[in-house]
DNA sequence: TGTACATCAGTGAACGCGCGTTCACTGATGTAC
DNA sequence: TGTACATCAGTGAACGCGCGTTCACTGATGTAC
């Protein structure tokens, strides 16, 4: 599981025609599992997998070393994939000091890519699965959406379009620590700031879960609406303006 | 699974020696399912259960028609458990006009309910389980909890206690279907504060999925103070005071 | 340009495992007369 | 109070299934001289 990357990444020059083909062999392969993943949920086998491409199970094995390494590969992708809708939602709006019209972006693209994959946000935002412990790699794609609020945060801050909305005292110890995350996502705002950014955010995941995984059903038809309230909602519990 | 009923209650006259063994037989199957749920996740296997009993797989079949069956019961027990600590939690709160009081020791009993049995919550509150669908009469324990919500609130604005926060407008159909959530939960409240108490009730679930679920690992060591801000915050939030 | 060799992709059989569920059965425990 | 019968709990074997992984193998594709 340290050296995982070698077998996936390139151990064949790497502009020769073999690698290539390989290359094309490993991402259908993943295709194949995410199609698998979408129509039965976490539960991936190899052999079915194996089956779709009209292969024989033993063969997958040229590519990954094991289930734990193709579904590892997986989860990274969901989560590079779900980074590039937010990072791109937020690009596209031209105002950089709109931070609403850029928090609303946000929200909306986490959810678009969530309803759109549900079983790929399930396998990264959804139980733990069983007997399977996601590596190291997988912190850094993890963080990028978070580095989008961040950004909106100082943003905020620099152009002045952050209320100055009272907050409870933060206990030091905890406020230390929410000035580490404040820093490591490179956003220059104080702890009370990061912290009700973090709880927005917490709260947009809550909503994505609870529609995702049923818990409006029935309760809740205005889906779209709904979503939309609970993220202006916040984006003034945030305080931006 | 119509019927299944008539299985796990009584199929013997109720007050008969018998009856009464196989009732605690039944609810040793489910500890030790429990158990099992606890220790692997929601991959419960009959066989093991049966294994870890001393008895033979098909022996269960006396108690539970399926596995399926024996899911539900378990998951019915969880919403039940839940459902009990949080209105225990809130009914200890002696002063009924002390809303902020009641908002936070219905949320911490949440969080430790949960922290308490991970598996149980991810069971209720995670991604669905494939294959299994949840039968009609888990609705009635889900809701119990909400009910408590419910109650705060509507208790808050009898007591003058809610802030008039200002909010945005919500959409003549969103509106109503809250209208009807308040309704169905006995709880008389505007439509928009009921729309902030379920916002702070999906931040709730957000924030202890994330602390379950490993979100919050390596960044926040500080986890009953951040829980216990982001409940105060979310109080704050619905107008509470 | 042609040959010899190494590399690689994919096969097919097998290992050993666990699973849910059915079925005919053996005893023990209760019930009715 | 004792006997005959029905009910029930639990057994053990079996069915049919799918799984991840290994291993020796066959050809095809590339590489070096």
């Amino acid at each position: 599981m340290c050296d995982n990357h070698l077998m996936t990444e390139e151990s064949t020059p790497a502009g020769s025609i073999r690698a290539r083909v390989r290359a094309e062999m490993i991402e259908e392969i993943k295709a194949v599992a995410r199609r698998q993943v979408a129509a039965e949920g976490a539960a991936l086998s190899l052999r079915a997998v194996a089956r779709d491409m009209g292969m024989v199970s033993s063969a997958l094995y040229r590519y990954f070393g094991s289930r734990d390494e193709l579904l590892t590969a997986l989860i990274l992708d969901a989560y590079n994939s779900m980074a590039d809708a937010v990072e791109a939602a937020d690009a596209a709006i031209g105002d950089r000091s709109d931070v609403v019209g850029r928090w609303l972006a946000a929200c909306h693209a986490v959810r678009t890519w969530s309803l759109d994959r549900p079983h790929e946000y399930a396998l990264i935002y959804g139980s733990p699965v069983p007997g399977y412990a996601a590596p190291r790699d997988t912190v850094g794609p993890a963080i990028r959406p978070v580095r989008v609020m961040g950004a909106i945060l100082a943003d905020a801050k620099a152009a002045g379009r952050l209320a100055a909305v009272p907050s409870a005292t933060l206990p030091a110890p905890l406020r230390t620590e929410i000035r580490q995350v404040a820093e490591q996502l490179g956003a220059k705002v104080s702890a009370p700031v990061m912290a009700r950014g973090m709880i927005a955010w917490t709260q947009l995941y809550g909503a994505i879960s609870f529609e995702l995984f049923g818990r409006i059903d029935n309760t809740i038809d205005e889906r779209d609406a709904w979503f939309d309230y609970q993220a202006r909602a916040m984006a003034t519990f945030i305080g931006l303006g």
